[in-house]
DNA sequence: CACGCAACTGTAACCGGTTACACGCGGCGC
DNA sequence: GCGCCGCGTGTAACCGGTTACAGTTGCGTG
């Protein structure tokens, strides 16, 4: 048989079958000080014939590292979540790292719990609060960490940020719709307290006054960035009356609920309503009709951050404290008609 | 201010500051053995003070435990891949658990590096083998271990392993489509070696055979789970005579592909064409036509994995090695019109 | 030939917790 | 008065690595 590797063997058991010191077996095994060729070869044939595996906790406790880093994120559905999860992981696989991630916190407390339990264990963290309210995360002094959201403040003034340009995007729907000659213009928003959602609101109204046109408060819907409210949302905004021209869904998914109302409402769009989204998922594309969207690449912001950390770990320089991931627009025949 | 937690300070130091032993530091916040209650006060006033945050890796290490799982994942896109973490995170953080990612693994030799990695760092792994290729993934001996997906022998015999019901998924489809009629049915497969597309097909398939309905292979055609590969599929099967009647495609990203490709030849949906997919992601109902679907819980996959773990982790008795989620048809308009 | 230095290796003190064992002490039964 | 017991606590040996420091060689030089 071939028991190639047996975890349950200490450094001290394969120092003795080699019959040196755990020093040399260490200083083998990381390339470290000289070591003799022979002595070298010897330590190696004993490492593999018993199938040792160095105890990676024990090592990042006496060097102090852990090679991994902490992402703590709200609580996230679909393709953002996975997207961003990608992202960071390939930064931190190319470096070396590993990732423990822990999602699903809505409350301020559980991650002050969470922080807690992280200590020691990670290296750094990679922190998005998930709602206005938890701009109270305090990062204990001395831990490296990077934030994610559209809450620079959140972690103090000493780490680093990264954003989505959420109102830049909104902003060059309002812009495109405008273009278009649309005045009166639905809009569906996300989750009361996300930060997103709010950006994306906040960009959109910024963007129609800057050209002197209001969103009037019957036009604006409240969406939880779900499929299904954005179904219910389109409902109400095809009874206001005068019915408006277009509809703006914060998120994709919620588009794709807009759509789907007014397909049953029998209203054509872009034809008698014109429809846009943000997020630009890959499904976007291929709907009837194809949906204008605002593209963000997502997992870029979670390599970036981990990008962002990882420079902060190693002493690297001083970058920007700010970075915006930029997010464009993309239009399709959901807005052109062909 | 309020430096409510300061890593940096060691359990020796408290014990100094509260004039006490470090086990009794120790004893105080694990609630072990017996304190006296002015000395557990005075212990957590300092405590508190100083804002000590016990260092877990150490920990870890003196206990032999970690309280974190390892997972490993292949290269997963979408809406799988999320609600698999996050049923993993729920059921982890139940439990006091923490969940370490690493996914894209492609190749069995970079995860036999990565295992190595993990040793010391985890408890135990949850595993999804990728490929069949992958099926040579060895799990170093005494590590607590489960495994994900539709290959049952992967980790050797003593490993449990949760599966999706695919074959019985696809058969229902397959029943399905021949009892409204159809004949020629397309087949848009996953990639090559994906496990979970292979159970697909050979569920397809079979469940054809037992009708006595044998898949033509120009109507099987390639794909590899991302919209464009539907798309194209869809193309090449239309162009097939005679034209198949019905196309079931292994997942929904690609059915949607196949869904804006027909539409594209003006072929209706179902009239012409009906159309199948797999997963049944949120977006299915609110497509036009609403998609005929498979239903998975991945989330339940996820969370029932970590539950199969740690119960062997703490001890757990003897469930059954082998567990299958069931996949439920869900049918929409796609198929039956309306 | 003594000395310095480089190459190589070993000893033991860390890292920051947990915990077996020992100890001091007051109360109890006899 | 003595022995025992249990409570509360401290001492020190772990857990499994890394690494500063201290040898021990062997070789080249003055």
């Amino acid at each position: 048989m071939d028991p190639k590797s047996n975890p349950s063997i200490s450094i001290r058991e394969v120092a003795a079958a080699a019959r040196v010191s755990v020093a040399t077996i260490s200083r083998v095994l990381n390339g470290k000080g000289p070591i003799h060729p022979d002595t070298r070869q010897r330590v190696l044939e004993v490492v593999a014939e018993l199938g040792y595996v160095p105890h990676s906790g024990a090592r990042s406790l006496s060097t102090r590292r852990t090679s991994s880093v902490g992402v703590i994120l709200p609580d996230l559905y679909g393709e953002f979540f996975s997207e961003l999860i990608r992202g960071i992981d390939q930064g931190a696989k190319a470096s070396g790292y590993h990732v423990l991630v822990s999602g699903s916190h809505s409350d301020p407390a559980e991650v002050e719990v969470l922080l807690r339990a992280l200590h020691g264990r990670v290296d750094g963290l990679i922190v998005m609060g998930p709602t206005r309210s938890t701009g109270a995360i305090r990062i204990p002094p001395g831990v490296p960490a990077v934030f994610l959201g559209d809450l620079p403040a959140q972690g103090g003034v000493d780490h680093p940020s990264l954003r989505i340009d959420n109102a830049g995007g909104a902003g060059a729907v309002a812009e495109h719709l405008l273009d278009l000659g649309h005045r009166r213009i639905g809009f569906v928003s996300g989750p009361a307290e996300n930060s997103d959602a709010e950006a994306r609101l906040e960009g959109f109204r910024a963007a129609l006054a800057a050209r002197g046109v209001e969103l009037a408060p019957e036009l604006l819907m409240a969406g939880d960035f779900r499929e299904e409210s954005g179904h219910a949302a389109a409902l109400r905004l095809a009874a206001v009356t005068p019915r408006p021209s277009a509809i703006f869904a914060a998120n994709d998914a919620m588009a794709i609920g807009c759509l789907s109302a007014l397909r049953d409402l029998g209203l054509a769009v872009p034809g008698e309503v014109a429809l846009a989204g943000f997020d630009d998922i890959p499904i976007a594309r291929y709907l009837a009709p194809p949906l204008t969207s605002v593209r963000v690449a997502i997992a870029e912001l979670g390599e970036r951050a981990m990008a962002r950390l990882l420079s902060g770990l190693e002493g690297g320089g001083a970058e920007p404290l700010e970075e915006t991931i930029p997010a464009a627009l993309v239009v399709r025949a959901s807005t052109v008609g062909l």
